[in-house]
DNA sequence: ATGTCAAATAATATCGATATTTTTGGAGAT
DNA sequence: ATCTCCAAAAATATCGATATTATTTGACAT
């Protein structure tokens, strides 16, 4: 019938849309950390059918969004200061590695996307959030994709993913103090262009254990 | 009808046996890289419906065992050196951190399953070759778990599954000179039993490497 | 009151069929 | 011969329905 309406623009199979949907809604917390997850509720919820629904899950099974228990369907994955940790202390160390390589590859096309990237992520900050949460994201992955290393991007990208939904569940979404993120931005992507390894890695990593613990420490409450 | 025979003993669904099945064919390169996965034919090999294939093939798909495309269907990832040179890479650096954190977790308890895995994996490598491989994998994930560290294990145990394709591309199996490799899960064990960090890591990351070259030269044929 | 068991209910997992899309094969034109 | 284009075939993606499995409910016995 209209496996895809096109009303809205650019959506290629229902199972990618689904996928899509969910992940994003899981990224939000606008289906929070634990709960179970329906198929008859999100099927009617996407307006599509079940196989969509089972695909999308599935996959984001595997982005570890989603846990599949035995035979008593999907859940939303929880969330726990450990898990944070973990996610912390794995984008330290893999981010570094990609950071170092993609500086390593340094060239002007690739001096070029940062600075794109950089400036579109400014250019986001000063309008609505949800555009900026996808600037930041391609900013950040503008650093390491000139590593040329399409396994490490992939993880950095989960990680970054799982990250966020802290982010969301600590504050009201992307509301952490911009003004100092923006200077740290800045430091990277300076250090970057000047192909400076130990300075960028320091800064971006500096970046991270300081919203780090400024999330750790809204856990405890 | 028959969602489950029970007349192999322990399979709980249908999407994961397809799972399993299909997971085991592609790393032992029964279905070679690159190959088209197509539904119909899964279907009838695996005695099951499409939906559980479909959702078996997303779920490789996010192993990086299976590439989705678009609307073209599945096919079994394609294997370059490239790729094999980026997951030597990865596996040293993952594996190092895993390592590291396992024996600053060391207890005896862990020392004694250390023992265990190695004594079992020994005992198999006498026997059939299937059994090896799954013996070396739990000795290696052994090292590892004691890090407590579920992404990084996670991880570390994608990465293994994607290397022994290679080891199976290159060899006809586990068939790379045994008598070297015995020397050095040995010097492996011990290290980590001496909770000497340094040269476990030494042990193990010259261990990837030697069989990566080995593996490397052979790929360039 | 409380615990246990069975029937009723709800949800999942799976199947069979259909609609959609891609690929194939061949006729006609240059 | 080669290219383009259209119809036929194949394969994918999706739907609707069913069988299976888990959960709840409530009656009964302790």
């Amino acid at each position: 019938m209209d496996a895809m309406l096109d009303t809205e623009g650019k959506e290629t199979s229902a199972t990618h849309g689904a996928y899509r949907r969910l992940r994003e809604m899981i990224l939000t917390g606008e289906l929070p950390p634990g709960q179970k997850l329906k198929i008859e509720q999100l099927r009617s919820l996407l307006n599509t059918g079940a196989s969509p629904v089972r695909e999308a899950l599935s996959l984001l099974t595997s982005d570890m969004l989603v846990e599949r228990m035995d035979q008593r369907g999907f859940r939303a994955a929880p969330v726990s200061k450990c898990n944070f940790e973990e996610i912390l202390l794995l984008r330290c160390n893999l981010e570094e590695t990609a950071l170092r390589a993609s500086i390593a590859n340094a060239d002007a096309a690739w001096e070029d996307r940062l600075v794109l990237r950089h400036h579109h992520m400014k250019k986001a900050s000063q309008n609505g959030a949800h555009d900026f949460e996808d600037a930041h994201k391609a900013f950040h992955m503008a650093l390491l994709d000139n590593s040329k290393l399409p396994l490490l991007l992939r993880y950095c990208s989960q990680l970054y993913d799982l990250n966020i939904r802290y982010r969301y569940l600590a504050a009201g979404g992307s509301s952490y103090k911009k003004r100092d993120i923006a200077a740290e931005h800045h430091h990277i992507l300076d250090a970057a262009l000047d192909h400076d390894a130990d300075s960028a890695t320091k800064h971006l990593i500096d970046h991270y254990r300081r919203t780090g613990e400024y999330l750790s420490s809204q856990m405890d409450t």
